[in-house]
DNA sequence: TATTGTTATACTCTATAACTATA
DNA sequence: TATAGTTATAGAGTATAACAATA
């Protein structure tokens, strides 16, 4: 099962791979790995919903029923805008604040034992690889396909 | 957004992109991602539940609504299993089989328009690491992450 | 007794369409 | 008119617990 992989094969089975990881740190922190993903958006700062809807690639009325679970469980808040009063920005609660930050943290530890006999000059040659692909998708789509940073 | 990217984070969001690329296709074809993978694990032969349920990572009854909701379709059909009268197999149907196989030939395609610019030694270096990862998964865990092919 | 698969139940997740309030 | 967000509704996905039938 090694060798003969197709190149976009070994990708999609990564991707699962990666998929079932998150999952499982999810379910460790009692989370759904959409929750735990709409708690990692927002580690930086507050963000609005319909910011938030493009960046999940999830329809605003969606994301309204997710953000309402996730507050009926105290790891978000709605605060108004100052500049809009019809909007608002999504803001994590401290515990909210752990749970993402708990949740990148256990996904970056799992990983890196998955990658733990990769030396240094391979990481650097995959994590170039990789730069290079999401590149691709930004270029080609025209917008970056996660957060600006 | 480029080079100061950890490695860890960068297959997280090399996991997101894939994970959308495989929705857009999915919704092509009017499948959810769900639907298609479960087509996808069919295509070289029948399995059995318990079988599915392990490569799907999923509960048995998720798994019962799931094969009942693409039964309605007429994508798949429970045949009996000829050594053992509890069980069944699921089996693909023919219109199920050309889905599951547009599905995979479309997954293909997209993503090697995202690797369009690597060339053949960055590429080979890529398969390669990706490769020692899920081999490394599966010394882990004692099992493949996906199929035993 | 153990295993295969289903049923019952209760959530969560998601999209579409229609809506309110503000810009 | 356009935009920010919600509500209503319907269906899909998922887990837990209890169950039936066969091994």
């Amino acid at each position: 099962m090694a060798e003969g992989l197709k190149i976009t094969d070994a990708l999609v089975r990564l991707t699962h791979l990666v998929d079932h990881v998150f999952a499982d740190v999810c379910r460790d922190l009692d989370l759904t790995p959409q929750q735990a993903q709409l708690l990692c958006m927002l580690i930086d700062g507050p963000v609005g919903m319909t910011e938030l809807s493009r960046l999940l690639h999830l329809e605003k009325s969606s994301l309204t029923g997710l953000v309402d679970r996730v507050q009926r469980r105290g790891l978000v808040a709605r605060v108004p805008d100052d500049h809009d009063r019809r909007a608002c920005r999504i803001e994590l609660t401290e515990v909210g604040a752990r749970l993402g930050e708990a949740s990148h943290g256990a996904m970056g530890e799992r990983l890196e034992a998955l990658l733990g006999d990769l030396d240094g000059p391979d990481r650097d040659l995959l994590i170039s690889s990789v730069s290079r692909i999401l590149a691709a998708h930004t270029a080609a789509t025209g917008r970056p396909w996660d957060r600006t940073e």
